[in-house]
DNA sequence: AACGTCTGCAACCGCCGTTCA
DNA sequence: GTGAACGGCGGTTGCAGACGT
């Protein structure tokens, strides 16, 4: 006996988001929250499945992705974890703040991979010598273990061992098991801090309510205090994008569901 | 300009683990 | 204990734009 369909797909819509959908999802899940993906289509208006909604909005649309390239320093540890867990992507995104599981599987699967596999035959030719184009890319070799301590993963080769005796007093940049108690609000500002063209404010991200608990109350007073200035901007931004987006396509009919939405109604959710 | 090929990425598919009645 | 419902994950696909001929 197989398991059911996710969703009737009878009627629904496939491929590629429209600015509209994207509009209704966006404003349905800033009011409501979403408790229910299976439930959120019909109660958002979206001719969607459930799961297309929930990918839509942690691949795309949710506030605090970090959109351009990656970073040398993120490519690093995309190749660090990656030699640690493999196709883990999920774990290695949770280590990479504001970058989707998506998105590093396609780094990977377009880059990266390529990088390795140029940089592994480079090193085939040039077997005399131990100079690489490219040492950062080179393959690491870890003893694959149970259970382990990804923030080893993220220092230094150099200093691992050191890392090693001093696991206690080191702060990791990340951990598997306990990413949360030691990510810091400094933590996430520096890794969002040279990101070009950046459209949100790091005060204004979405903050899970496990890790608002879990961020030093100074950090809380000053994020919030941001918030209360800034309050409803981002969203505002987004939305004034959407609408000009909607507005490109002259043919389009302007959603009933959209048309008398008040922007100034909308704040960020916690 | 027209066509074919390549590349990057958003989205889909199907399976798995967890939860709950 | 069982199975349906659900969220989550990783592999794969398909499309649009870039590039080459």
């Amino acid at each position: 006996m197989g398991r059911a369909p996710c969703c009737s797909k009878v009627g629904l819509n496939k491929g590629a988001w429209t600015p509209q959908e994207d509009l209704r999802l966006i404003t349905y899940i800033q009011q409501y929250g979403h408790s229910n993906w299976r439930a959120l289509p019909k109660l958002a208006g979206l001719k969607r499945c459930g799961k297309s909604c929930r990918l839509r909005w942690i691949n795309y649309l949710r506030p605090d992705i970090k959109r351009g390239n990656f970073t040398q320093e993120e490519e690093e540890t995309i190749i660090k974890l990656h030699n640690k867990l493999g196709n883990k992507w999920s774990k290695i995104a949770s280590c990479l703040p504001g970058r989707t599981d998506n998105e590093i599987k396609n780094v990977w699967n377009t880059h990266l991979k390529k990088q390795l596999a140029s940089n592994e035959q480079n090193a085939k030719t040039k077997s005399t010598t131990t100079d690489s184009s490219n040492p950062q890319l080179e393959k690491i070799e870890i003893p694959v273990e149970n259970e382990m301590d990804i923030s080893s993963l993220l220092m230094d080769d150099s200093t691992s061992s050191q890392a090693e005796e001093t696991k206690n007093a080191e702060k990791p940049v990340c951990s598997d098991s306990d990413s949360i108690s030691t990510f810091t609000f400094s933590d996430a500002v520096n890794s969002f801090g040279d990101v070009e063209n950046d459209p949100f404010d790091i005060t204004n991200l979405f903050i899970e309510p496990e890790l608002w608990e879990e961020i030093e109350p100074k950090e809380r007073d000053i994020i919030s205090q941001e918030r209360e200035e800034n309050e409803g901007g981002e969203v505002r931004d987004w939305f004034k994008h959407l609408e000009r987006e909607l507005m490109k396509d002259a043919n389009d009919q302007i959603d009933p569901f959209l048309r008398d939405l008040n922007f100034d109604d909308f704040k960020i959710v916690f």
